[in-house]
DNA sequence: GAATATCAGAGATCATACAAGTTGAAGTAA
DNA sequence: TTACTTCAACTTGTATGATCTCTGATATTC
């Protein structure tokens, strides 16, 4: 009995339903990516609403990153960056950023991050090395006092090891993670001084063990690689 | 030379550099989670603008989950959730979700999660014992038809083990392939029948394995039990 | 005291107008 | 013809004012 007199509610607003709208028309692939939207008086007219609610839905999915919207030219949808798909847990993160987010993220890449090397090792392409290499021999370029420097190579080194196992999915688990780094540097690289030879030798020994598929050796170097970097970090707490 | 001519470009509209301000006011914690916001007519004035531009900004804001917009009551600055963080990231593999994502899934689930039940196995507190052991008293109480109950009830004790870990960013990085998980058992449980013994089974030996504290065991069985999925899945495809 | 009615203030929607960027076609000069 | 200019017809962006609906607090009624 009670279904008779169940919600009826404000359940949405009309600029949430016209939004949901078209987000199903794009999930359903019914309007596919670079697809130019009617413009917003033709919506308005499709949708029977005013040109307000009709602005305010396609600003929620702008932010969103499923549309894209030029001033003076159209609407179109766009492909959904993994960036834009980030960008929120990034803001996440930032907003719950503390000391044991930071024991877990390193938790977190002393578990992963050596099966992604090993994973690596199997999958790597001729360009994936390319790229592990360059990253190599930035980081041996580097000014050994630009810290913020040498951590970003080092981030885009790792970075590169999770696209060289071929895995999609892995590089998405773990982009956000790295993304976080550059702001433990200045934590965990403040008090460490003339061990940049050592990193180094560390990441290049990563760098080989990946070359020569040799997965088992790649897990190894890596788990060394992090566990030191758990070690500065614990140490530095004290 | 060139940085002369460089862009100027319409660098943002009005409505986005609104939304700038309030989001850095919000990330620098200078508006606290819970905090109500001044209406929008007074914004307006504040910010010298008119309501359309305002709107059209905290409406994005809202749809990103940093503010909460409630009728007749007011606008107030809401924890961003983990779901909604995660929700951008589900949406993307929504977009992209074929065959090759299915078994980059698994491949990920595979190496990743015998490490996160090892983890479990240390870390779980009485309470994930319990949410675990629901799980399987659920599971093996299920419809053995009701196929679309019987995964729901296996993903949720996947993440269960994950939040065992008591690692947030371990949580943040699986949920978002968990929640895919339900989208693929059309997939992989469509052929397979008289099973569910077994699978009963199987999670009940993970589950005792972390309630012992059992971690190489907790490994072993929650690897076993990724592989048999794998094996099935390849069975399926085949 | 408790149920009801009223009302002020909040966001939601609408309609209209104008500002400003983009595009492409028509027009013009060489 | 070719290259350039101009301009008109789009597009989205911003502004304004009116009205609707929901919410919560106050006032009223019994």
């Amino acid at each position: 009995m009670d279904e008779i007199f169940g919600k009826i509610g404000t359940a949405q607003t009309l600029s949430q339903k016209i939004e949901r709208r078209i987000e199903e028309a794009i999930r359903q692939k019914k309007l596919l990516v670079g697809t130019k939207l009617p413009s917003e008086r033709e919506l308005c007219e499709m949708f029977a609403v005013s040109r307000t609610a009709l602005r305010e839905a396609l600003r929620r999915l702008s932010a969103r990153g499923l549309i894209q919207i030029k001033k003076g030219s159209g609407m179109f949808v766009s492909e959904l960056k993994i960036e834009d798909a980030i960008e929120s847990l990034n803001l996440y993160y930032d907003l719950s950023f503390d000391s044991d987010l930071i024991s877990q993220i390193i938790e977190v890449r002393r578990v992963f991050e050596p099966e992604i090397a090993r994973i690596a090792a199997a999958n790597r392409t001729d360009e994936d090395l390319a790229a592990l290499n360059r990253n190599i021999a930035d980081l041996a370029d580097c000014d050994p006092d630009n810290t913020q420097m040498e951590a970003d190579i080092i981030n885009k080194f790792h970075l590169n090891v999770a696209k060289a196992t071929g895995n999609k999915v892995m590089i998405i688990s773990m982009e956000p993670i790295y993304s976080l780094l550059p702001r433990m540097r200045n934590l965990i690289y403040a008090n460490v001084d003339g061990e940049k030879d050592f990193t180094v030798k560390a990441h290049r020994a990563i760098y080989e063990a990946i070359r020569d598929k040799e997965g088992e050796q790649a897990y190894k170097e890596m788990a060394g690689q992090i566990d030191r970097t758990l070690e500065i970090y614990t140490q530095y707490l004290k």
